[in-house]
DNA sequence: TATTAGCACTCTCTTAGTTTGAGTGCTAAC
DNA sequence: GTTAGCACTCAAACTAAGAGAGTGCTAATA
C-alpha cells in the first residue's frame, strides 16, 4: 500500500468499508471479521487484512486492539461522498409532509418552525431551521398603528417576505400630522432601502434636518431602524432539543451543544455552509469542539430562485444518512415553494 | 417518641435539622454525627440518638446503613416553612436588577423572557415566566393593516397588555368598504369582550347575517377570533434549560424535564399554583414524576392589583433556597410595576 | 500471488473476593 | 439525659481470575 490517500479503493474494500458504516450506523457497535465475510464470499482472514489496510489510510478505527473497527470521521465522509446508495422518498411521505404546508397561511418563521418540528419528528434528532437571509433584502412596506395616545406599533415587511412588529412609545401626542410626517420619512428613507444602508449616525443626521419634529420623531425612527435590523437577521429555530439527550455518543457534549444553540450566528455559519444545496458536515469538520461528535445535515432552501436560507438536522455520527438525507432535502423544497408563494402577490 | 407527626421539635432537633438541610444544600454529601457536634456542645452520640429519632419522623432519610443522613422532602418542607433564616436582598441587588428594566419599552413578553434570563443568570437554574393570563381580560383594540392586496395583519390588544398580530389572507379585494365592515364588526362584537366569548360556531352565525359580505369577512374574524385566543392563554417562556444538566440529582428526569417543558399548560398550572404570592414546589409535592427530584420556587406578579401571572425558577432539590427565594420575589415585584407602567395610559 | 486455516495474543467485560473507611446503633457507665 | 466504646454495616475502591470477542501473524494452500 503505498500512498494510501490518493489510492483508489478496491472494490472488495468499498464493499467492506460500506459495510463497516452500515453495520455501524445500525448498531452503535464495532463490527469484527467475522459477520463481514458472511456477505463476501471470502474469509475472515482476508477481511481483517482488507481492514487493516483501511485502518492504515485512515477510513477505520479501533477503539482497542481486540475490538472490531469502527469507521472513522473521515471513513463517514468517503461512504457519503462515494458509496452511501441515495434512495429517493417515496410519494407517500413525499405527499405527507407536503400537506402539513397546504393552505399554510402565516410568517416565514411559523413556516420554519413547522419544518423544523417535523424534521424533527421524522429524524429522531434536533432540527434546525433559518429565517429567510438575503443580502438583497430591503424593506418593502411600513405601517403604524396607534395603540394608545402614546403608544403605536410599527410594522415592517421585508422583501423576503419576513413580518415584524415592535411597540414604540413616544414622547408627545401622535396625531395624523405627525403620522403623515412618518409615513413620509418611511417612503423616503426607509422604504426600498436594505438594513445596512441606515444606522443610529443617518437617524441622527435625519433628526436633526426635522427641526422641531425630531423629539417626536427620533423614537419611531430608532424603533423603524431596529425593526429593519432585527428583520434582516436571520433568526434560528431549533427544535426537538431535547431528542439529543438519548443519544450515548453525544453525551460528553450535549451541554456544549445545547449552549452553541444559543449562538444563532454560529449556527447560522454552520447550517448555511458552503453554495451546495445540500451540505453534511461530519463531525470534526464542522471546526467547532462541540460538534465534534456530531453529524450536520442540512439543505437550503429557495426563495424566487435564490437560497435565503436552510433547513437540517443535527444528530449523532452514526445518524441513518440515507434515510434522513432525502427527507431533509424534501422538506427545504417544501419550504422554499411555500415561502416563495407567500411573497408573490 | 410517642406521635412523631404532631410532636413540636425541641429547639436542638430543629437546630440538627437545619444545620443537616444546610449543610446538605451546600455538599450535596450526606451529613454525618460528627461534623454536626462541632457546633453544638454535645457528643456524637447525642447528634446521632437525635437525627434517629428526626429519621422516625421521617425528617431525614439515610441513603445506606452506614452513611449520614441527608433531608427527606417533608425535612426540607419543615425546614423551609419552620427554620430558614429569610434575608432581604441587599438594596445594590435590588437596584441592579431594577435598572435592567429601567425604560423598558416593548410587550409584556419581552420582559418576562428578560426576567427568566435575568433569574435564570442569578440562580444558575431554569427560569421560567408566564404571561399575563387574567380571566377577566377583554379585547381592548383591534386593527388591521394592509400587506398586499389580499393579505391584511390583524392586530389585536388585550386588557393585559399582550398584543398579537397574525397575517390573515383573503379571498378577495380587501377595499375601504371593507375595511370599515371588518372594523364595525370588530367594534360590535369583539372589542370589550373575552375570547370565552366567541368562537367558531358564534363566527358562523355571524357570518350568515353578513350575507354577501361572508365569503370576505370570514376569514378575517376566525383570525381574529384564533388571535383572541391566542392573546388570552398563558404562555411559558423558559430560560436556561440547558443548566438543568449540570445537577446530577436531576439527571434522571432531565430528559422527562424537558418534555413536560413543551406542556405549557403543565407547567403554567405547577407554577401558578395556591393562592400565595410565593409558592414554594419541593419534588413530589408536584405531583410530577418528572419533578420529583427538583424544586420549584415562583412568586406571582401582580398587574394593577391583580395576580396575572407569576416567575419562578426550576432547580435541584439542594437549592439555595433562602439566597433566591428574595431574589425571585424582587423579579416577580419588578416584573409587576413595569407592566403594571405599561398597560396604565 | 492472493487466500486461508490456525493459533497465540490482546484487551474489555464480568464476576467474585478483599480491604478500607465512614458512620451508625446499641449498651453500659456516668 | 449524656457519653464513651465497640461491634456492625455498607459503599467504594482494588485485585484477581476467567470468558469472549476479535485481532495479527505465520505457514500452508490454490
Amino acid at each position: 500500500m503505498i500512498e494510501g490517500e490518493i489510492m483508489e479503493l478496491s472494490d472488495r474494500k468499498k464493499k467492506i468499508l460500506a459495510s463497516v458504516v452500515e453495520r455501524y450506523i445500525q448498531t452503535g457497535e464495532p463490527v469484527g471479521s467475522k459477520v463481514l465475510c458472511e456477505g463476501l464470499a471470502v474469509s475472515s482472514a482476508t477481511v481483517r487484512n482488507e481492514m487493516s489496510e483501511l485502518s492504515e489510510i485512515g477510513y477505520l478505527e479501533q477503539p482497542h486492539t481486540s475490538a472490531g473497527r469502527i469507521p472513522s470521521q473521515k471513513g463517514i465522509r468517503f461512504y457519503i461522498n462515494n458509496l452511501m446508495p441515495m434512495y429517493d422518498i417515496s410519494n407517500a411521505d413525499r405527499f405527507a409532509v407536503q400537506s402539513r404546508f397546504d393552505n399554510f397561511d402565516g410568517e416565514p418563521k411559523d413556516i420554519l418552525a413547522d419544518a423544523a418540528k417535523i424534521l424533527s419528528e421524522i429524524t429522531g434528532c434536533a432540527a434546525v431551521a433559518l429565517t429567510p437571509y438575503d443580502i438583497n433584502a430591503f424593506i418593502k412596506k411600513v405601517e403604524m398603528v396607534p395603540l394608545g395616545s402614546r403608544t403605536v406599533l410599527i410594522i415592517i415587511m421585508m422583501s423576503t417576505g419576513v413580518i415584524k412588529s415592535k411597540i414604540c412609545r413616544c414622547d408627545g401626542e401622535l396625531d395624523i400630522k405627525n403620522a403623515e410626517l412618518f409615513y413620509n420619512i418611511a417612503a423616503a428613507y426607509f422604504i426600498g432601502r436594505s438594513s445596512d444602508d441606515f444606522n443610529i449616525a443617518v437617524i441622527q443626521t435625519l433628526a436633526v434636518s426635522l427641526g422641531d419634529k425630531a423629539l417626536m420623531m427620533t423614537p419611531l425612527l430608532v424603533t423603524l431602524t431596529e425593526l429593519a435590523k432585527e428583520a434582516s437577521t436571520c433568526n434560528i429555530i431549533i427544535d426537538g432539543q431535547s431528542k439529543l439527550l438519548g443519544f450515548k455518543d453525544l453525551e460528553p457534549n450535549v451541554y456544549n451543544m445545547f449552549e452553541q444553540f444559543k449562538n444563532s450566528a454560529n449556527i447560522a455559519r454552520l447550517i448555511n455552509k458552503g453554495s451546495e444545496k445540500t451540505n453534511i458536515i461530519i463531525g470534526r469538520e464542522s471546526m467547532n469542539r462541540a460538534f465534534e461528535n456530531a453529524s450536520i445535515i442540512c439543505s437550503k432552501y429557495a426563495v424566487g430562485g435564490r437560497y435565503v436560507g436552510a433547513v437540517g438536522v443535527i444528530g449523532p455520527l452514526r445518524i441513518d444518512y440515507s434515510r434522513i438525507i432525502p427527507n431533509i432535502i424534501n422538506i427545504s423544497e417544501i419550504v422554499g415553494n411555500v415561502l416563495s408563494e407567500l411573497i408573490e402577490e
